[in-house]
DNA sequence: TTAGTCATCGTAAACGTTACCGATAGGTGA
DNA sequence: TCACCTATCGGTAACGTTTACGATGACTAA
C-alpha cells in the first residue's frame, strides 16, 4: 500500500489507474492524486556559463544587486559593487545576451539577405556590415538565397523567427513578390534593402551608381572611337539590369548613336549565356565593335573567350564592365571597369540600419548613393 | 493628506522622504510604505511577433495546450490540435527561437569565427558551413578576426556570450596562444577547428592536404625538369606553412634535390613580400627555375610582376601554387594549382561539429582530411 | 455503485536578466 | 523624540516557451 505524500496515511489511497507510464495512486483521505516516483536523479551538466544567480549565492546577495553592479546603476554602494565586478571577472562570467535580449524584446542581432556569399561583392558587403555591427554591439546573422525566391521567403521566416531587431536585404533575381517584406515592413520591423533594391516597399535604400557608372563607361567606349556597342544586360527583371542598361541608353543618345535592339541581350549571368551572346553578335552582318557586360564576370569571360578566338582586344573589341576590383586587373588585358566598392555599401548600409533601429522617428535620408569609380584600363582603351 | 492604498486610511499617513524622484509616504496604521503613483500608461506597441499566449487567449484554453498542439506533442485532442494549427497559421505565428532556445539551454546557433570573409577560399568555406547548418535547423554567427588575435579574442569572447551551441574556429596568423579555446573545449563547449587549426588543443579537426598538395605540385616541377625550386613560404607560425614547406622538403628529398635555404623565403601573404622574393631570388648566382607559392594570390603576382620584367613562363621560370580555381583560370599564363575545395571544407566541418553538439560521445573520427586535386596548366609546362 | 482506466486539459516552475517598488538602517534637524 | 531624509539593499514580476504533474470528466467492468 503506498503512502500518501500529502497526509502521509495510507489507509485509503487507491490505484487510480496509469498515466505516462507512471502508477497513479488517489489518497480518499485529503482527496489528493499523485504517482510513484522515479528515483533517478538528473545528471548534474558541466557548467559552461556562469549566471548573476551565482554570483549572488557565492557573495550573500540578492541578484538584483548583482545586476545593479554588473551594469554600473546607481543605488549600489561603491563597495558592494567593485566587490561583485571583481568576483564577475574572476569567474569570467559574461551575460547570457539571449536572456538579457529576451528580457527586453531585442536581440542585438540583425539579419542579412544576400544571394551569394560566395560573390566578392557579397563578401565585401559582408565585411563592411560586420565592421559596423560590432561598432554598435549588434552581432550578424547571415542567410544566402542562393538566388531563389522560396530560398529568401524561407530565410525571411528564419531569421524572423530568430527574432533579428533589424534585417539587410538585397534580393535575390527571382524575387518579384514583395508581399513578404511589406507586411514586416508595415509591422515595423527596421529594414534597409541594398544593392539588390525593390521599388515596392518604402524601405530604406542604399544604391549604387548603376545609372551614372553605365554611363561613363559607355561614354568613355565612344570617345575612345567605338561606335557599335553591344551591350550584355543580365536578368530583365533586375533592377541594376534595368539602371544600367538606361545608363548605357542615355550615353549613346547623348551622342548621337543609334539604339539597336540586336545589340542589347538579356540574360541570366552564366558564362554559357554570355559566350553564345558574343557569338551570335559575332554572326551579325555588322558585328559590335565594344561589348558593355554589365556582370564583370562576364566581361572577364569574353575576354578570356575572345583570345581563344583570335579577336584583337582592344582594336577589334573593346570591352568594359562593372565590378570586381581584384580579377579585372589581373585579366589581361586587364579590364576597364565602373568599380563599386562593396565594402562601403555594406557599411552605409549598416549605419543607416541601426538609424532606424534607434530613433524611430525616419527623419533620416531614405535614399543613399554610394559612388563608385571609373579605372580605364586596357581592355577599351584602343591604338588610335 | 495622502489614502495609504493598503488600508484606506489617511489619518496616520506621513511623509517619508523622495526616492528616484517620487515622494514617499509611509502609513503608520498598517506600516506600509509607498510612493505618489504617477498616471502616464505606457504606449501599446506595435506587436510583430504573436506568441502563444495570444494563441491561448484567443482559443480560450491554456499556453501548454498550444504549446502542446503546435509541437504535435500527446496529451491532446486532434480537434484541438487541429483548431490550434489553422489559427496559428492565419496568424502567421512562428515561434520564439530565442525563447526557446533560452528555456532549453541551447540556442540553434552555431558561431565561426575566421580571418577574413572577403578571402574566396573563407567564403567558399562559409557557404559550406550555412548549407549544413540549414539542414540541422541551425544559424550561423560569424565573426572576423582580420588576422588580429586580440580581435579573436574578443569576437569569441562575444560569440560565447550568445551562448553559441558549437564553434568553428579557423585562427588568425597571428594566434599562438590557445588559453582561451582550451578553456572552452575542457568546459565542454563544442567546437571545431578547420584549415588554421591548433595542435595546442584536442578539438576535431578538419586539415586539408598541404604536405601532400605540395608534395605533388613540387613533384610535378621536378618532372616537367625544373631543378631550382624555391618556395614563398607564408608565416613561419602558421601550421598550413609549416606543413606545405614539409611537402616541398619531402619532394626535393625524394628526387635527390638538394634543399637549399637561399630558396626558402617566409614571409607574409603580403604582394610587396612577394615582388621583393622575387627580386632577391634573380640577384642570387643561381636564380630559382622554378617558384612555388603556398599562397595562390603571391603566385599571381609573381606571374604578373615576371611578365612586366619580361621573365618567360614558364620556360624561363615556373610557377605553381596553392588555391583559388577561378583566378588561376583567369591568369595569363594559367597557374599550376592544387585546388582546394572550400565548401566541402565547410560543409565537413559543419557535419563534424553537429555531430559533437548532438551524441556528445566523441566516438567519431576526430581527425578529417579533405583531399585537393591538382590541377596541371601553363604556369609549369615547360617546353621540352 | 465504484474501483480502475483513459484522454485531455490546466497549473506552475524553470531558464537568466532587468526594472519596478518596497524595506531597512542610519542619518539630520527641530 | 519624531518627522523627514537618503543610500543601499531585497523581493518579485515579466519576457515566451517547454514540461512535469496534478485535475477533471467520462468511460468500463464488476
Amino acid at each position: 500500500m503506498e503512502i500518501c505524500p500529502k497526509c502521509s496515511t495510507n489507509t485509503f489511497v487507491i490505484r487510480a489507474g496509469m498515466i505516462r507510464g507512471k502508477v497513479r495512486y488517489h489518497c480518499k483521505t485529503c482527496d489528493f492524486h499523485f504517482t510513484q516516483e522515479h528515483s533517478e536523479k538528473s545528471i548534474p551538466q558541466k557548467q559552461i556559463h556562469t549566471t548573476i544567480k551565482d554570483i549572488a549565492n557565492i557573495m550573500g546577495v540578492s541578484i538584483a544587486t548583482v545586476s545593479r553592479a554588473l551594469n554600473n546603476k546607481s543605488d549600489i554602494s561603491p563597495k558592494t559593487r567593485d566587490a561583485i565586478q571583481k568576483l564577475a571577472l574572476e569567474l569570467d562570467y559574461n551575460p547570457n545576451l539571449f536572456a538579457k535580449g529576451f528580457q527586453r524584446g531585442e536581440t542585438k542581432t540583425i539579419g542579412v539577405v544576400i544571394p551569394n556569399i560566395k560573390r566578392p561583392f557579397f563578401a565585401g558587403v559582408l565585411s563592411g556590415i560586420q565592421e559596423i555591427a560590432n561598432e554598435h554591439g549588434y552581432r550578424v546573422m547571415i542567410c544566402q538565397s542562393n538566388e531563389s525566391y522560396e530560398t529568401e521567403v524561407t530565410n525571411i521566416q528564419g531569421l524572423l523567427a530568430s527574432h533579428v531587431d533589424g534585417l539587410l536585404i538585397s534580393h535575390s533575381k527571382e524575387t518579384t513578390r514583395f508581399n513578404q517584406i511589406k507586411n514586416l515592413f508595415d509591422k515595423g520591423l527596421p529594414m534597409v534593402h541594398f544593392d539588390r533594391i525593390c521599388t515596392e516597399v518604402d524601405t530604406p535604400k542604399i544604391r549604387q551608381e548603376d545609372f551614372e557608372g553605365a554611363f561613363q563607361l559607355v561614354e568613355h567606349l565612344i570617345q575612345q572611337g567605338y561606335q557599335r556597342i553591344a551591350i550584355l544586360a543580365g536578368p530583365p527583371e533586375l533592377l541594376i539590369s534595368q539602371k544600367r542598361k538606361e545608363g548605357y541608353i542615355h550615353a549613346l543618345e547623348k551622342h548621337g548613336l543609334a539604339i539597336r535592339p540586336e545589340y542589347i541581350l538579356h540574360g541570366d549571368f552564366s558564362k554559357e549565356f554570355a559566350l553564345a551572346s558574343l557569338d551570335a553578335w559575332q554572326q551579325l552582318p555588322e558585328p559590335p565593335d565594344a561589348i558593355f557586360a554589365i556582370h564583370y564576370l562576364n566581361a572577364v569571360e569574353i575576354i578570356q573567350y575572345s583570345k581563344e578566338r583570335g579577336i584583337d582586344i582592344p582594336n577589334q573589341l573593346g570591352i568594359v564592365g562593372f565590378g570586381d576590383e581584384y580579377l579585372a586587373e589581373i585579366v589581361s588585358p586587364a579590364l576597364t571597369v565602373f568599380h563599386l566598392f562593396p565594402q562601403k555599401v555594406g557599411e552605409v548600409a549598416a549605419r543607416l540600419l541601426f538609424d532606424v533601429i534607434s530613433h524611430k522617428d525616419s527623419s533620416q535620408q531614405k535614399d543613399i548613393l554610394v559612388q563608385g569609380q571609373l579605372i580605364i584600363r586596357k581592355s577599351s582603351l584602343k591604338k588610335a
